[in-house]
DNA sequence: AAACTAATAT
DNA sequence: TATATTAGTT
Protein backbone atom coordinates (compact mmCIF):
# COMPACT_ATOMS: atom_id res chain seq x y z
CA UNK A 1 0.00 0.00 0.00
CA UNK A 2 2.49 2.44 0.79
CA UNK A 3 4.24 1.36 -2.22
CA UNK A 4 1.45 2.65 -4.10
CA UNK A 5 0.77 5.51 -2.81
CA UNK A 6 4.37 6.88 -2.99
CA UNK A 7 4.15 5.77 -6.36
CA UNK A 8 1.17 7.82 -6.92
CA UNK A 9 2.36 10.88 -5.44
CA UNK A 10 5.44 10.44 -7.36
CA UNK A 11 3.48 10.63 -10.34
CA UNK A 12 1.26 13.89 -9.28
CA UNK A 13 4.49 15.65 -8.81
CA UNK A 14 6.29 15.40 -11.95
CA UNK A 15 2.51 15.16 -13.68
CA UNK A 16 3.49 19.07 -14.82
CA UNK A 17 6.64 18.09 -16.57
CA UNK A 18 5.43 15.25 -18.56
CA UNK A 19 2.30 17.38 -19.67
CA UNK A 20 4.95 20.00 -20.86
CA UNK A 21 7.87 18.94 -21.78
CA UNK A 22 6.97 15.22 -22.98
CA UNK A 23 5.25 13.77 -26.24
CA UNK A 24 1.81 15.84 -26.56
CA UNK A 25 0.60 12.38 -27.10
CA UNK A 26 0.97 11.85 -23.29
CA UNK A 27 -1.17 14.89 -22.54
CA UNK A 28 -3.63 13.40 -24.78
CA UNK A 29 -3.48 10.41 -22.90
CA UNK A 30 -4.10 12.36 -19.98
CA UNK A 31 -6.93 14.33 -20.77
CA UNK A 32 -10.13 13.01 -18.92
CA UNK A 33 -7.58 10.97 -16.69
CA UNK A 34 -7.99 12.39 -13.10
CA UNK A 35 -6.59 15.20 -11.56
CA UNK A 36 -4.04 15.15 -8.89
CA UNK A 37 -6.63 16.59 -6.89
CA UNK A 38 -9.31 13.65 -8.03
CA UNK A 39 -7.15 10.89 -7.24
CA UNK A 40 -7.46 8.92 -4.23
CA UNK A 41 -6.38 10.51 -1.36
CA UNK A 42 -3.14 8.57 0.01
CA UNK A 43 -4.73 8.38 3.71
CA UNK A 44 -7.77 6.35 1.85
CA UNK A 45 -7.76 2.86 1.36
CA UNK A 46 -9.70 1.38 -1.18
CA UNK A 47 -11.93 -0.35 1.42
CA UNK A 48 -14.54 1.70 2.79
CA UNK A 49 -13.73 2.82 6.63
CA UNK A 50 -16.30 1.46 8.25
CA UNK A 51 -15.75 -2.19 6.64
CA UNK A 52 -11.80 -1.63 7.13
CA UNK A 53 -12.65 -1.08 10.91
CA UNK A 54 -15.25 -3.67 10.65
CA UNK A 55 -12.72 -6.44 9.34
CA UNK A 56 -9.58 -4.45 11.76
CA UNK A 57 -7.88 -4.38 8.19
CA UNK A 58 -6.29 -1.63 8.37
CA UNK A 59 -3.10 -1.65 10.97
CA UNK A 60 -1.47 -5.02 10.68
CA UNK A 61 -0.85 -7.19 8.00
CA UNK A 62 -0.89 -10.45 9.50
CA UNK A 63 -4.32 -11.24 9.86
CA UNK A 64 -5.70 -14.95 9.33
CA UNK A 65 -8.85 -15.56 7.41
CA UNK A 66 -9.51 -17.17 10.79
CA UNK A 67 -8.80 -13.58 12.56
CA UNK A 68 -11.04 -11.96 10.14
CA UNK A 69 -14.07 -14.06 10.66
CA UNK A 70 -14.15 -13.80 13.63
CA UNK A 71 -13.62 -10.53 14.34
CA UNK A 72 -16.38 -9.55 12.16
CA UNK A 73 -18.68 -11.66 14.13
CA UNK A 74 -18.02 -10.33 16.98
CA UNK A 75 -17.49 -7.02 15.83
CA UNK A 76 -21.38 -7.38 14.44
CA UNK A 77 -22.97 -8.85 17.63
CA UNK A 78 -21.40 -6.11 19.28
CA UNK A 79 -22.28 -3.02 17.13
CA UNK A 80 -25.83 -5.12 17.39
CA UNK A 81 -25.53 -4.55 21.21
CA UNK A 82 -24.34 -0.98 21.02
CA UNK A 83 -27.23 -0.61 18.23
CA UNK A 84 -29.84 -1.00 21.21
CA UNK A 85 -28.02 0.35 23.52
CA UNK A 86 -27.64 3.79 22.37
CA UNK A 87 -30.68 3.60 20.52
CA UNK A 88 -32.69 3.92 24.11
CA UNK A 89 -30.65 6.64 24.63
CA UNK A 90 -32.27 7.58 21.52
CA UNK A 91 -29.04 8.28 19.20
CA UNK A 92 -28.88 7.13 16.11
CA UNK A 93 -25.88 5.43 15.35
CA UNK A 94 -25.03 2.94 13.25
CA UNK A 95 -26.66 1.27 10.21
CA UNK A 96 -25.95 -2.21 9.96
CA UNK A 97 -27.15 -2.28 6.47
CA UNK A 98 -25.30 -0.01 4.50
CA UNK A 99 -22.54 0.09 7.18
CA UNK A 100 -22.36 3.63 7.10
CA UNK A 101 -22.53 5.69 10.03
CA UNK A 102 -24.64 8.57 10.53
CA UNK A 103 -24.57 11.14 13.75
CA UNK A 104 -22.26 9.15 15.39
CA UNK A 105 -18.39 10.97 14.77
CA UNK A 106 -16.52 8.00 13.64
CA UNK A 107 -13.30 8.29 15.11
CA UNK A 108 -10.64 7.90 12.30
CA UNK A 109 -7.40 7.34 13.71
CA UNK A 110 -5.46 6.87 10.47
CA UNK A 111 -2.47 5.71 12.31
CA UNK A 112 0.38 4.38 9.58
CA UNK A 113 -0.90 6.76 6.62
CA UNK A 114 0.07 9.48 8.59
CA UNK A 115 3.07 9.48 7.56
CA UNK A 116 2.64 10.44 4.20
CA UNK A 117 0.77 13.47 4.71
CA UNK A 118 2.74 15.47 6.81
CA UNK A 119 4.42 18.34 5.20
CA UNK A 120 3.32 19.36 2.15
CA UNK A 121 1.26 21.96 -0.28
CA UNK A 122 0.17 18.42 -1.27
CA UNK A 123 -1.45 17.29 1.36
CA UNK A 124 -3.19 20.82 1.87
CA UNK A 125 -5.20 19.98 -1.58
CA UNK A 126 -5.35 17.09 -0.69
CA UNK A 127 -7.67 18.00 2.49
CA UNK A 128 -9.55 20.25 0.61
CA UNK A 129 -10.95 18.20 -1.67
CA UNK A 130 -11.53 15.26 1.31
CA UNK A 131 -13.55 17.93 2.79
CA UNK A 132 -15.78 18.79 -0.20
CA UNK A 133 -16.50 15.28 -1.30
CA UNK A 134 -16.93 14.16 2.24
CA UNK A 135 -18.48 16.55 3.83
CA UNK A 136 -21.45 14.57 3.66
CA UNK A 137 -19.96 11.13 4.18
CA UNK A 138 -18.02 11.58 7.48
CA UNK A 139 -16.88 14.33 8.96
CA UNK A 140 -14.52 12.91 11.04
CA UNK A 141 -13.06 9.40 10.63
CA UNK A 142 -10.66 7.55 12.39
CA UNK A 143 -11.11 4.17 12.73
CA UNK A 144 -10.46 2.52 15.28
CA UNK A 145 -11.48 -1.00 15.30
CA UNK A 146 -12.78 -2.10 18.20
CA UNK A 147 -15.88 -1.41 19.43
CA UNK A 148 -15.81 -3.22 21.82
CA UNK A 149 -13.49 -5.25 25.08
CA UNK A 150 -14.73 -8.06 24.63
CA UNK A 151 -14.10 -8.66 20.98
CA UNK A 152 -10.89 -10.90 20.92
CA UNK A 153 -9.57 -8.61 18.23
CA UNK A 154 -10.62 -5.89 20.08
CA UNK A 155 -8.33 -6.78 22.63
CA UNK A 156 -6.19 -7.96 20.95
CA UNK A 157 -5.00 -5.07 18.21
CA UNK A 158 -3.97 -2.34 20.03
CA UNK A 159 -5.80 0.74 18.54
CA UNK A 160 -3.88 3.82 17.08
CA UNK A 161 -3.53 6.35 19.95
CA UNK A 162 -6.69 8.82 19.22
CA UNK A 163 -6.08 12.12 18.87
CA UNK A 164 -8.40 14.47 20.05
CA UNK A 165 -8.88 16.67 17.62
CA UNK A 166 -10.85 19.97 17.72
CA UNK A 167 -13.90 18.27 16.71
CA UNK A 168 -13.70 15.59 18.79
CA UNK A 169 -12.67 18.20 21.83
CA UNK A 170 -15.66 20.09 20.87
CA UNK A 171 -17.88 17.56 21.48
CA UNK A 172 -16.36 16.63 24.90
CA UNK A 173 -16.72 20.07 26.12
CA UNK A 174 -20.20 20.25 25.15
CA UNK A 175 -20.79 17.29 27.19
CA UNK A 176 -19.43 17.92 30.21
CA UNK A 177 -20.13 21.36 29.71
CA UNK A 178 -23.75 19.80 30.44
CA UNK A 179 -23.09 17.67 33.24
CA UNK A 180 -21.18 19.82 34.78
CA UNK A 181 -17.55 18.92 35.30
CA UNK A 182 -17.78 18.43 38.71
CA UNK A 183 -20.03 15.65 38.29
CA UNK A 184 -18.86 13.74 34.86
CA UNK A 185 -17.56 10.58 34.69
CA UNK A 186 -15.59 8.85 31.58
CA UNK A 187 -18.26 6.84 31.05
CA UNK A 188 -20.88 9.41 30.51
CA UNK A 189 -19.03 11.31 28.64
CA UNK A 190 -17.79 8.58 26.45
CA UNK A 191 -21.58 7.55 26.00
CA UNK A 192 -22.82 10.75 25.33
CA UNK A 193 -20.40 11.84 23.01
CA UNK A 194 -21.39 8.74 21.26
CA UNK A 195 -18.38 8.71 19.09
CA UNK A 196 -17.57 5.33 17.20
CA UNK A 197 -14.58 3.59 18.90
CA UNK A 198 -13.71 5.79 21.57
CA UNK A 199 -13.26 4.18 24.54
CA UNK A 200 -14.11 5.25 28.45
CA UNK A 201 -10.01 4.99 28.71
CA UNK A 202 -9.97 7.50 26.05
CA UNK A 203 -12.05 10.00 27.52
CA UNK A 204 -10.52 9.58 30.95
CA UNK A 205 -7.28 10.51 29.90
CA UNK A 206 -8.42 13.35 28.35
CA UNK A 207 -10.83 14.05 31.24
CA UNK A 208 -7.82 14.32 33.40
CA UNK A 209 -5.81 16.73 31.53
CA UNK A 210 -8.68 18.62 31.17
CA UNK A 211 -9.31 19.05 34.40
CA UNK A 212 -5.55 19.74 35.08
CA UNK A 213 -6.22 22.60 32.69
CA UNK A 214 -8.93 24.04 34.05
CA UNK A 215 -7.96 24.07 37.18
CA UNK A 216 -4.29 25.60 36.16
CA UNK A 217 -6.56 27.60 34.98
CA UNK A 218 -8.45 28.73 37.88
CA UNK A 219 -5.03 29.71 39.54
CA UNK A 220 -4.45 32.54 37.03
CA UNK A 221 -7.05 34.21 36.53
CA UNK A 222 -6.04 36.65 33.62
CA UNK A 223 -3.27 34.69 31.99
CA UNK A 224 -4.18 33.11 28.75
CA UNK A 225 -3.91 30.03 27.79
CA UNK A 226 -0.78 29.66 27.03
CA UNK A 227 0.34 28.36 23.74
CA UNK A 228 0.90 24.89 25.18
CA UNK A 229 -2.70 24.67 26.14
CA UNK A 230 -3.99 24.92 22.09
CA UNK A 231 -6.71 22.37 21.95
CA UNK A 232 -7.94 23.82 25.26
CA UNK A 233 -7.99 27.21 24.69
CA UNK A 234 -10.01 27.34 21.70
CA UNK A 235 -12.65 25.68 23.72
CA UNK A 236 -14.81 27.83 25.86
CA UNK A 237 -14.79 26.56 29.84
CA UNK A 238 -17.36 24.51 30.97
CA UNK A 239 -19.66 25.94 33.59
CA UNK A 240 -20.04 23.48 36.09
CA UNK A 241 -23.45 22.68 35.92
CA UNK A 242 -25.19 21.39 38.50
CA UNK A 243 -27.28 18.83 36.60
CA UNK A 244 -27.33 15.76 38.26
CA UNK A 245 -30.46 14.24 36.88
CA UNK A 246 -29.93 11.06 37.83
CA UNK A 247 -27.58 9.65 39.61
CA UNK A 248 -25.54 8.13 38.03
CA UNK A 249 -23.15 6.47 39.54
CA UNK A 250 -21.52 3.47 38.15
CA UNK A 251 -24.01 1.09 38.42
CA UNK A 252 -23.77 -1.28 36.18
CA UNK A 253 -23.77 -0.81 32.73
CA UNK A 254 -26.74 0.21 31.26
CA UNK A 255 -27.85 2.20 33.40
CA UNK A 256 -30.36 4.44 31.38
CA UNK A 257 -29.81 7.44 33.69
CA UNK A 258 -29.97 9.86 30.73
CA UNK A 259 -32.42 9.30 28.44
CA UNK A 260 -31.90 12.88 28.42
CA UNK A 261 -30.34 15.23 26.10
CA UNK A 262 -28.32 17.07 26.96
CA UNK A 263 -30.60 20.63 26.25
CA UNK A 264 -28.74 23.65 26.91
CA UNK A 265 -25.73 24.95 26.47
CA UNK A 266 -23.72 25.48 29.44
CA UNK A 267 -24.66 28.15 31.59
CA UNK A 268 -23.36 31.61 32.68
CA UNK A 269 -20.33 32.03 34.73
CA UNK A 270 -20.64 32.26 38.34
CA UNK A 271 -17.49 33.95 38.99
CA UNK A 272 -14.64 32.59 37.69
CA UNK A 273 -12.56 34.52 35.88
CA UNK A 274 -12.66 34.29 32.30
CA UNK A 275 -9.52 33.26 30.53
CA UNK A 276 -10.30 32.62 27.23
CA UNK A 277 -8.48 33.26 25.03
CA UNK A 278 -8.71 34.15 21.81
CA UNK A 279 -11.15 33.13 19.25
CA UNK A 280 -14.61 34.28 21.05
CA UNK A 281 -13.89 36.66 23.30
CA UNK A 282 -15.94 36.81 25.93
CA UNK A 283 -15.92 35.03 28.85
CA UNK A 284 -17.71 31.96 28.76
CA UNK A 285 -20.67 33.95 29.47
CA UNK A 286 -20.65 34.87 26.45
CA UNK A 287 -20.41 31.75 24.29
CA UNK A 288 -23.63 31.74 24.98
CA UNK A 289 -24.93 34.14 23.31
CA UNK A 290 -26.04 31.93 20.69
CA UNK A 291 -29.57 30.98 21.90
CA UNK A 292 -30.58 28.40 23.72
CA UNK A 293 -31.74 26.29 21.55
CA UNK A 294 -33.80 23.79 22.47
CA UNK A 295 -35.32 22.94 25.88
CA UNK A 296 -34.69 20.37 27.48
CA UNK A 297 -37.44 18.57 27.95
CA UNK A 298 -35.88 15.07 28.34
CA UNK A 299 -38.73 13.89 26.63
CA UNK A 300 -37.84 14.93 23.16
CA UNK A 301 -37.01 11.95 21.39
CA UNK A 302 -37.15 12.73 17.86
CA UNK A 303 -35.72 10.61 16.15
CA UNK A 304 -34.51 12.53 13.27
CA UNK A 305 -31.77 14.48 14.29
CA UNK A 306 -28.80 13.63 15.97
CA UNK A 307 -27.51 13.73 19.02
CA UNK A 308 -28.40 16.17 20.86
CA UNK A 309 -25.03 17.31 21.29
CA UNK A 310 -25.34 19.21 18.20
CA UNK A 311 -27.76 20.78 18.95
CA UNK A 312 -26.22 23.91 20.52
CA UNK A 313 -22.97 23.98 19.99
CA UNK A 314 -22.00 25.64 17.20
CA UNK A 315 -21.84 29.65 17.63
CA UNK A 316 -21.15 30.70 14.45
CA UNK A 317 -24.40 29.92 12.89
CA UNK A 318 -26.14 31.85 14.67
CA UNK A 319 -29.38 30.49 15.46
CA UNK A 320 -29.75 26.83 15.88
CA UNK A 321 -32.93 25.51 14.36
CA UNK A 322 -32.81 22.21 15.17
CA UNK A 323 -34.72 21.20 12.99
CA UNK A 324 -31.35 20.17 10.90
CA UNK A 325 -28.46 22.18 10.52
CA UNK A 326 -25.07 21.63 9.05
CA UNK A 327 -24.33 19.30 11.80
CA UNK A 328 -21.85 17.39 9.67
CA UNK A 329 -19.83 20.40 8.63
CA UNK A 330 -19.31 20.99 12.66
CA UNK A 331 -17.81 18.09 12.93
CA UNK A 332 -16.11 18.32 9.58
CA UNK A 333 -12.34 18.26 8.65
CA UNK A 334 -8.96 17.83 9.34
CA UNK A 335 -7.33 15.16 9.56
CA UNK A 336 -6.26 13.30 12.37
CA UNK A 337 -4.09 10.38 13.10
CA UNK A 338 -0.49 11.11 12.43
CA UNK A 339 0.80 10.94 15.62
CA UNK A 340 4.49 11.43 14.37
CA UNK A 341 3.56 15.06 15.40
CA UNK A 342 2.33 18.22 14.77
CA UNK A 343 -0.89 18.02 15.97
CA UNK A 344 -2.14 21.21 17.10
CA UNK A 345 -2.18 23.88 15.01
CA UNK A 346 -5.37 25.02 15.38
CA UNK A 347 -6.21 26.63 12.35
CA UNK A 348 -6.80 30.21 12.50
CA UNK A 349 -10.37 29.27 11.02
CA UNK A 350 -10.68 26.60 13.11
CA UNK A 351 -14.16 27.77 14.48
CA UNK A 352 -15.29 25.40 16.85
C1' DA B 1 -16.96 -6.21 39.92
C1' DA B 2 -17.00 -1.99 37.65
C1' DA B 3 -15.46 2.44 37.24
C1' DC B 4 -13.20 6.58 39.09
C1' DT B 5 -9.03 9.31 39.76
C1' DA B 6 -4.27 10.00 40.19
C1' DA B 7 0.11 8.49 39.02
C1' DT B 8 3.10 6.84 35.93
C1' DA B 9 4.69 5.07 31.42
C1' DT B 10 5.35 5.38 26.52
C1' DT C 1 3.64 16.74 24.85
C1' DA C 2 -0.29 13.93 24.30
C1' DT C 3 -2.26 9.89 25.14
C1' DA C 4 -2.10 5.14 27.26
C1' DT C 5 -1.71 2.19 30.98
C1' DT C 6 -1.47 1.00 35.66
C1' DA C 7 -2.62 1.26 40.55
C1' DG C 8 -5.11 2.33 44.37
C1' DT C 9 -9.85 3.57 45.86
C1' DT C 10 -14.56 3.62 46.20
Amino acid sequence: MGEEVKMSEYEINNGEDNINGDDERVAVWEIGLPTPDDLTPLSQTLIPPELASAFSIFPEPHRTPLDVSRASQTTLSNLRGQLNALSSINFKSFNETTGQTHDPIVVDLDDKTGAVDRDGSGSEARKLRRVDSEEEDSALRAENSAEDPSSAAARTLKRPRLVWTPQLHKRFVDVVGHLGIKNVVPKTIMQLMNVEGLTRENVASHLQKYRLYLKRMQGLSSEGPSASDQLFASTPLPQSFPESSGGGGGGGGGNGNFGIPIPMPYHHPTTAGGMMPMPVYGHMGMQMGNNNCHNNNSSDNHQHHQVSINGHQNGYNGNVAHGHMLQQRDWNGNHYGSYTHHPHQVAPNDNM
